[in-house]
DNA sequence: CAGTACATTCAGTCCGTACTGAAATAAACG
DNA sequence: CGTTTATTTCAGTACGGACTGAATGTACTG
């Protein structure tokens, strides 16, 4: 794996721009993307060599997979390095992301939302009208909490079953 | 609404950190968090002042926002300036987003995926473990958009009986 | 326990995006 | 039309996150 291949590199430029556009660091991208192809762990050097970063970065980048939950490390024999892997599951490696994804910025924007709506007084101008608005978008993100916590809870098979379902309604209802 | 309430300036504040942590400019989503909550739609000036930002910055700013489709401009009688008023409705709001986002990001990281299994040179070491790699990477986008296709199709409503059905589906399973 | 290999931390720097303000452009008025 | 008012463009700057490399910390080894 020292040496990248046309298709190695070209997937893991571009796994690193999407990063960036979804606000993930795009080393931290770039480093996922290169053990995910990886057949084995990598040692941090061998990271930092291939995709041109310091040594430091990697560590760091690393440590931040690892707490996604989606890169461990694991050990060698007769090697005292960390070997970093990434998980191979890419259902489960998306759900993981989601997740926590939703547990930083979906979690507290409902909690922002309800304190709003609470602390609105209703003598200042204009209230209904807020609340009116805050309501709807609080509506749509206690719907977005439910969808997830379905979603979460079903297996993987059952996502294209309701695929199906929803293909099923929409011509009877069409 | 050239002096912000206490609530408003919360959601304002809140929204445009979601955004940055999105890859949205915060401007851009500070500037849609105050239309959204505008009874009436607002010239740029107004909303420079508002959110001591430079009149430039808004011009571009609204722009972008035009672009998704969220924010229009409207004209009032009397009044030279453009006013700009946001889409109301969340759910619509959020779809139109999704729909750019996936047509931006999704799209494009699956033309690569198929382009990257093309390109494998089956003589390559280690050729069939990048092509099962990129091959569980290309069906998971696949699949997405397939579920965006479906979404994209069924009318808000349909979406919550979907949810009711997943919790039934997963009561009979479990 | 001295020496070595590896990992982490952190202060400083780099780099790219976001922002400003001035200038150019466009549009509306009288 | 010339003047006023609104909008956009753009060159320069500011700012913040990302990255580096040296220093420090930690854990093996003989």
């Amino acid at each position: 794996m020292a040496e990248l291949t046309g298709v190695q590199k070209q997937y893991i430029l571009h796994w690193g721009e999407m990063g960036t556009r979804w606000g993930i660091n795009r080393t931290v991208a770039q480093i996922h993307a290169l053990l995910y192809l990886s057949p084995k762990a990598l040692p941090a050097e061998e990271i930092a060599e291939t995709l041109s970063v310091a040594r430091s970065n990697v560590s760091t980048s690393i440590r931040e997979l690892e707490t996604w939950g989606i890169v461990r490390a694991v050990h060698v024999l007769g090697d005292r390095r960390e070997h970093y892997e990434s998980m191979k599951d890419v259902w489960e490696m998306f759900r993981l992301v989601i997740e926590q994804r939703k547990r930083r910025e979906v979690d507290p924007t409902r909690e922002m939302l309800r304190r709003c709506l609470a602390d609105l007084d209703p003598k200042e101008p204009g209230a209904d009208y807020t609340r009116e608005r805050l309501g709807a978008m609080a509506g749509f993100f206690e719907a977005v909490t439910e969808l997830h916590d379905q979603m979460k809870q079903l297996p993987t098979g059952t996502v294209r079953k309701l695929l199906r379902m929803g293909t099923k309604m929409r011509k009877k209802a069409g």
